[in-house]
DNA sequence: CAAACATATGAACATCTGTTCATATGTTAG
DNA sequence: CTAACATATGAACAGATGTTCATATGTTTG
């Protein structure tokens, strides 16, 4: 017999066979949870952020945007597309120009949620400094 | 002078003085911002969103993890590395294995928003099926 | 129609990110 | 102490991602 590497012996041996057990039929469906990561993704980028945020003011023009965060109207107007993908934020054309508002309710709570956990375990880092 | 590209002349002359002044103040510090969006980006991967998923259901160890994730401990292991730096995530050595757990309520919020807006813009995507 | 303009998009490039592999660290048993 | 084992980590590599540049599309004005 071959000799078994480290990872073939701890998982057949140094695993909890009730966790295993209780864990594996709750697994939600893989597809579902790659959806989800990509939606994360999505809020994963700074220009990204910053766009959703000065949307939460007010909707606004592609120009607006480009000149509120100092970018080239060609970079805002690719985050915008990919924030339109996943359905953050939706777009209305008058003439010329297309404005963009926030698409959905859910942007304002999960950004709300992120902001709520940057704070708190920020304080707690301020507590226990030495543990990292 | 020197013909003024497209952006410049964009910037001042499309853009809508209004909203930028009202918008303008209300910008929150680039440094939050940025946390934001380094936050968001460790939700934005598959393994480790698996990884919170079964964290979920039960305390458990690295090796558990790998077994139920299909994946070797070295990946995981790194990947549990991030999602503690990022105050997701604690750990409780016990003799030679080491528990993760959730470390924040916070987790289950934002994983459920992004859920429940998965379903909802799923949902319009059924009815409005064209405008893509 | 053509010119001017706001926005969109494809290609290219540099940077960032996740996994693997090899190995180090820390803990327990003998 | 040494062997065995669970976990951690550094380096390297492949693939993903964001910006820029050039240009296309779509709209209004004259």
């Amino acid at each position: 017999m071959a000799k078994r590497d480290h990872a073939e012996v701890c998982a057949e041996v140094c695993t909890h066979p009730e966790i295993l057990d209780k864990v594996k039929p709750e697994m939600p469906d893989e597809e579902r949870l790659y959806d989800l990561a990509e939606l994360f993704k999505v809020f994963g980028d700074t220009t990204r952020i910053r766009i959703l945020y000065v949307l939460f003011e007010s909707e606004m023009c592609v120009c607006d945007i480009a000149e509120l965060l100092n970018m080239t109207q060609s970079a805002i107007s690719h985050q915008l597309r990919v924030l339109k993908q996943a359905r953050l934020v939706r777009s209305r054309r008058e003439g010329k120009t297309v404005f963009y508002a926030l698409d959905d309710d859910h942007v304002r709570t999960i950004i709300g949620q992120g902001m709520e956990h940057l704070e708190e375990s920020h304080g707690r880092r301020k507590k226990h400094e030495e543990d990292l």
